[in-house]
DNA sequence: TGGAAAAGTTGAGTCGTTGCACTTTTTTAG
DNA sequence: CTAAAAAAGTGCAACGACTCAACTTTTCCA
């Protein structure tokens, strides 16, 4: 790696870096794209051409999430149902007041920001492809299947369901039985 | 009503239809308020003081299309279930090729314009609350049963999940036919 | 008729975002 | 090895959405 792109590396990540802080210390709205600029000591041009846009300095690494997704399907065990296994997954990620308080106050910012939890979402819902092959795949239906479509994206819109809720537990839960079984076997 | 409010609603009025036509005739992102504004012989902050932004000034009556959403649950035909109903409904609502040219336009805007779509998505899952409260009350269930709450989410997310895909009326059935029966019924 | 309150205007300003021009680095050609 | 061209990084100025504060006009009502 040539030193042109570990300065441009550098550079990205110092901007990550500040924004993180600055966000997490004032508020994403309290801060603007200048502020982050000066702490990195660049210009606020240099933000956008690393960063598309004020939000997307958050959310910098996202391609191992679809990665373990993707997984969770693929590799669940025998003879488990893949709502079932998606539930789990989504169970798991879930933070249920376990986490490093670094990441607690992560996610407490995005959820409480409008800007970031409309961005955080579109972000999450790019995955739909790839988690309706996956599901499409692991049972035997054609590739562009509905069915396999329409149960990847509920699947995923079910942490957008649960947010805000009183008992998220309790709504992916209630979620997942109404994917797995159909409003004709609890209703 | 007095002569003040008369007025109020006709500027208001004079906005929406402006910045409707600009809008068709140009593009979403190729007309600014600047232009609405002027279109309306008023001044940009005046614009303001009416819609709460630029995408606001297209979604402007909205009440109508909760009250039919509702109406389809709780007038539903005798022994029809509630997934088939919203089914039916979602269906009827669909632009197949019916009606008229000119909200054909509209549509074609607003999905078209990023700003626009998310604008309209949000727009049209504030009335998750409401329509869970009317599943709720149609089965007997408790007012905030998260099963409700879920088929509600998911249901008016299925027109999210129809656009942009080949065959949209086809989607549209997989989802509700996920929603209705489950995925073990079906996959 | 005399104001209180609301609507509208104005102008300056903030913030996200984007061309355009400029500098620096890397690559290529002679 | 060097000069020039291609590419990439950087910054200034500007645009558009939106806000705020002060002020003028209009409408309401006592």
């Amino acid at each position: 790696m040539g030193r042109r792109e570990r300065k441009k590396a550098a550079t990205r990540q110092a901007l990550a870096d500040a924004a993180l802080r600055l966000f997490l210390d004032r508020g994403f709205d309290q801060v603007s794209v200048r502020d982050v600029a000066e702490a990195a000591d660049v210009s606020t041009t240099t933000v956008f051409k690393h960063f598309p846009s004020k939000e997307a300095l958050l959310f910098d690494q996202d391609s191992d999430r679809e990665a373990a997704l993707i997984a969770a399907v693929r590799d669940r065990p025998e003879g488990m149902s893949v709502p079932r296994a998606l539930r789990e997954h989504t169970l798991r990620m879930h933070p249920g007041g376990a986490g490093d308080p670094e990441m607690a106050r992560f996610v407490e910012l995005t959820e409480s920001t409008p800007a970031l939890r409309e961005y955080g979402r579109r972000m999450w819902m790019r995955h739909e492809a790839a988690l309706a092959a996956a599901i499409a795949e692991a049972t035997g239906a054609p590739e562009d299947d509905p069915g396999c479509a329409a149960l990847a994206h509920f699947a995923l819109e079910t942490v957008s369901f649960a947010r805000g809720r009183a008992d998220a537990r309790q709504a992916i839960e209630a979620a997942f039985a109404l994917l797995e079984h159909g409003w004709s076997a609890a209703g």
